[in-house]
DNA sequence: CTAACACCTACAGTAGCTGTAGGTTCAAGG
DNA sequence: CCTTGAACCTACAGCTACTGTAGGTGTTAG
């Protein structure tokens, strides 16, 4: 007996939303799945696992472009895992990137609250920082973008 | 003197594109600037620095809405900076939360990454990790979704 | 049989820009 | 003075990956 899920039920299963679903559907993500008599889609265990991939996928960060790929490479388990293993080091990379620029990022703003002590705007040091190197003085505007190249 | 700025020259002076200044004055994030005979925007020392400052704040990271209520504290200096305190705290905490999460997010990548072996697609380990837990397996779609609350 | 709920399509909205189309203005060179 | 080309103008569509809404239909428990 082939087991049918509702796309509710589905859902539930993979912890997604009802219209992230059909959102894969539409984009071509997931296969059509059969209908009801009601016009109600029923997925089959197929459906449900290949879901249950991209969830998995998107959890890791991959974005849906990427995941398109893997599955389409999944479907022929013949080949070389070159190309899986490309993706997920192209993934960890950007990653790795992602965690560096926030590192930067947060190292600079924990300075910028650090040295706030409360007083009054004006002497505020985060506005300070964020007021500083305002363009004004740098550049005059008669020659601004007119430099060598 | 007054000297005026093209938008050109602001946008080379922020680093931004002409676009996004024509967005941030329509949000209301840029005050509407003077405008030439033309009809060409014409920017003040003071947009500029306003323009800058909003460029600082999204290089930190800081979203849209908490820029405008940071322009907007710093409008008033002699105002506590409690507030600015608080905005950048958050934005700090976000980041760090951020940090943790893609950490966490390597951890995986790398495992998986490093346990392929390159061979057949069948047997690798990136596809696996990302077959795994296929909800088809847990759950019996007649009783998906309705567990105890 | 009916109430409540799950499902259907189609479309608009989120963040923060970025790109395009189709037209006007400006500055410099001839 | 005229032309050329860059820079400007408005208005709108598109990007990611969903999420929410409106207005209607199907299904199921009591």
């Amino acid at each position: 007996m082939a087991a049918r899920w509702t796309i509710g039920r589905a859902a539930a299963a993979a912890g997604c939303k009802v219209q992230t679903i059909r959102y894969y559907e539409q984009i071509g993500l997931l296969h059509r799945p059969a209908r009801s008599e009601g016009n109600q889609r029923l997925f089959a265990h197929e459906d449900i696992r290949r879901l249950a991939f991209i969830r998995q996928a998107r959890a890791l960060g991959f974005p849906l472009p990427a995941i398109r790929d893997l599955l389409s490479l999944g479907d022929d388990p013949e080949q070389s895992c070159e190309a899986v293993d490309a993706i997920a080091r192209t993934q960890l990379h950007d990653v790795e990137q992602r965690i560096e620029d926030l590192q930067a990022l947060g190292r600079e703003l924990r300075r910028m609250v650090e040295q706030c002590r409360g007083g009054r705007i004006a002497d505020c040091r985060v506005i300070e920082v964020l007021s500083d190197r305002a363009p004004c003085e740098a550049f005059d505007p008669a020659e601004a973008g007119a430099g060598s190249p």
